[in-house]
DNA sequence: CCAAAAAGTAATCGATTTGTAATAAAAATG
DNA sequence: CATTTTTATTACAAATCGATTACTTTTTGG
């Protein structure tokens, strides 16, 4: 099944951006304009399904960008930074390499058509992966996000299904509070480990028995087992 | 099986520390810091599955932390140095004190996750290595955190795992009062050797019958055998 | 803009862990 | 062998940690 996928351009150079747009609106792409990194963050960012970046902008730079599509928005769509002259001395300064795949001007345009495609088909192939965890009769599908005992699904908040994913991925093992915090929260937000047994809490609320296989141990964290 | 690696970075160069975080969180991969020695050996070493260690760094060096972490700590983690020479000479070192790659600087990013992806792939082969400590009936499963006699779970205290766990992994080597304080309390809480005899004593009681693999002598400290 | 849901905060209480001190036992010393 | 030092054990107290609740703020979705 073909879909449109979305691609949302971010370059202060109109010129470019028109000839991007022409070029991938040919191939099928639906395609969305920013002329700067603040501009960019006004979309919303959750409904590209890739994202050209350019990373030398006046004002919030395209790194900037990035960071802030990673760490606050937190959405995982595919970046493709767009950057002057690759220099890998310039690593320390010039941020010219990033997430997803870099690709440095001046290009062509069949380069960025070809990384596209070659991103968002590698993104196809994870996505049709189902990864399901399964305990007993609960059942956690880490792509779906969808959590089911015994066929019911169970309505969980995404921290409380994040915790459950964490933890049912490595039953068996204690994990400490902190590394809950950094893996579940990052490091956008600064929240007390209360903050873990407390969605810790509400999440054993909610899936009845088996909330008694989540172990908390004083010292180690939690543990599913 | 996709896994989220944990990887600590340490080095003196915040900017760089927050480029290859950025670049290593979009990969997938967990990432902790340290921006000194002193502070990478008060992580516990043993939770992470690589290290990026800057060579260079004022105070402990990071050849000093490599060479604690296996010649005392005895963690076999993979650890990749970072450096600004390609001295052949350190490059000897580095490999004397068991480092699996080197990186000199200026590198590129891609270059840094290409190694550590290949670092991990590889150690992924020999699969979880020596992360369980047996001695008869007896299991200390350092990842998991979890002892175990003959199969039936040891409820064992942060402290008292922590001291099993170091006497384990030094068999039949007599380990100092103060030595242990330093390796377990570090130098966060002054406390005096008592606390340490008293753990010992707990942690005898509680894995019963090889309690007495615990031997203390006179003047030595204690030995596990 | 409002209502509902989600997430964060604070406070409490109980449990667990850890530290302290006292004492007994063992080992070292001369 | 007597004395001093070191170590083991015990009981108790202090400190820390964790679960839960109620409440507030923030985010989301119409």
């Amino acid at each position: 099944m073909e879909e449109n996928h979305r691609i949302l351009i971010v370059d202060d150079e109109k010129d470019l951006c028109e000839i991007l747009q022409f070029n991938l609106e040919s191939e099928g792409f639906v395609i969305d304009i920013a002329y700067s990194g603040e501009e960019a963050l006004k979309k919303d960012i959750q409904d590209y399904d890739l994202i050209l970046l350019d990373v030398m902008m006046e004002g919030v730079s395209g790194y900037k960008v990035a960071n802030t599509i990673r760490k606050q928005l937190k959405i995982t769509v595919p970046i493709i930074f767009l950057t002057a002259k690759i220099d890998e001395n310039d690593v320390l300064t010039g941020f010219n390499v990033g997430a997803d795949d870099y690709i440095s001007k001046p290009f062509s345009i069949k380069e960025v058509v070809a990384r596209i495609k070659a991103i968002l088909k590698r993104g196809q192939g994870i996505a049709n992966e189902s990864n399901v965890i399964a305990h007993q009769e609960m059942k956690v599908d880490l792509k779906k996000k969808i959590t089911t005992i015994g066929g019911e699904t169970i309505n969980l908040t995404r921290k409380e299904f994040e915790i459950l994913s964490l933890l049912a991925k490595n039953k068996g093992q204690y994990i400490s509070r902190d590394e809950i915090l950094k893996r579940i929260w990052k490091d956008d937000v600064i929240v007390t480990e209360r903050n873990v047994d407390v969605n810790i809490a509400r999440l054993r609320k909610k899936i009845g028995d088996y909330g008694s296989n989540i172990k908390g141990k004083s010292g180690y964290g939690y543990c599913f087992q």
